[in-house]
DNA sequence: GTCTATATTGCGATAGAC
DNA sequence: GTCTATCGCAATATAGAC
């Protein structure tokens, strides 16, 4: 029982940062969510902040995931891009706090995503340099691919499927696509658009 | 000189409320960066709040462009996808302000957000779907082509670009791409991606 | 329309008992 | 580790003079 508080505290911040923002979400309405006196904030993580840092980087966590698989084993540059577009879905079918709680961090990053960034968003934007690099290379791709601009379209393919949820969710019969249709769909225009022409 | 006041605050807002967010500036704050009296927001906006809720609106107001422009005039499919990207490219580049506050809006969305997906973003949406469906009739794109999907993806590979500014200024030796060299290479991808297979 | 002065509320943090 | 009680601060909003 007696670490149980600091989980619940870090679970609960994940929930309230996420929906409400840093600002808008109050000690005492974090800890009355978690049955926890408000106090125990600063005594497991120094102060409100200590606690928001932590949950945005046990979120953070899960994308450094992408970058060891993705260097272990041998991946072809299709399955590193597929393997992109599978741990994004996996983040946001496991995690949905991460799209809220992130994005945001993304928009307007504080100290906690410019460190994310130097050491792990870097890679994973490395890895997939390298995956069309290589298609290039092994006439797969088109010989005059910009890859730095494939790079950002294909992570903002994947992406902004997630990103755009929320406002999408709120137009009056819009459908709802599943991700997996959205995610296929958008490999094959990618895989199209990109592969050498004959 | 009489209602300057006004107009100052509106400004000021559009700058403080992107860069720090609603919470984190003060109606202090932005009366002394806009050189009027902090009791003059409520007087000309009724409430802090008022005064966010009218930066908002004026930043969006912009994408109302679009849908004109979209709507008057003959355009093509693929006049329609371009004009799409020209327009976002001109948003960002008009509004450096743009990103920062309308995308917050669209990850947590406010009642203001909320209305302006009825009444507004709805139709942006159609409009590229609009243009799909007519460029399958016409035997330009694949006769397979999810056009839901389709409409999601163009906007994410225009919107993500920007979206992902913030965070790729911080990853060290990461180039800086001209938006239009990625535009370009963007339709070029998009376009060979849907067309009709032979 | 603009200003000063202030009422009122809610916040984060902590001292100190248990 | 957990709790109560409280301090000190900064916020928005407004009443009322000009």
């Amino acid at each position: 029982m007696e670490n149980d508080s600091k989980e619940k505290l870090l679970q609960t911040a994940i929930e309230l940062f996420a929906d409400d923002g840093f600002d808008k979400t109050s000690i005492r309405q974090l800890a009355a969510k978690a049955n926890v006196n408000s106090a125990l904030i600063s005594y497991h993580f120094g102060s409100k902040q200590g606690l928001y840092q932590a949950a945005v980087e046990k979120q953070l966590q899960i994308l450094v995931d992408f970058t060891q698989k993705a260097q272990n084993g041998e991946n072809s540059p299709i399955d590193i891009l597929e393997l992109y577009a599978a741990t994004m879905l996996k983040i946001h079918t496991e995690n949905p706090y991460f799209i809220k709680l992130c994005y945001r961090e993304f928009i307007a990053p504080s100290a906690i995503l410019e460190a994310f960034a130097q050491n792990h968003l870097k890679y994973v934007f490395e890895i997939i340099a390298k995956a069309l690099h290589r298609g290039i290379e092994e006439g797969l791709f088109r010989q005059d691919l910009d890859v730095d601009a494939a790079v950002i379209l294909w992570a903002g393919m994947v992406n902004f499927f997630f990103f755009s949820r929320p406002i999408r969710s709120r137009i009056k019969d819009e459908k709802s696509l599943p991700a997996t249709t959205y995610l296929t769909q958008t490999l094959d225009i990618f895989l199209s658009g990109i592969k050498r022409r004959d």
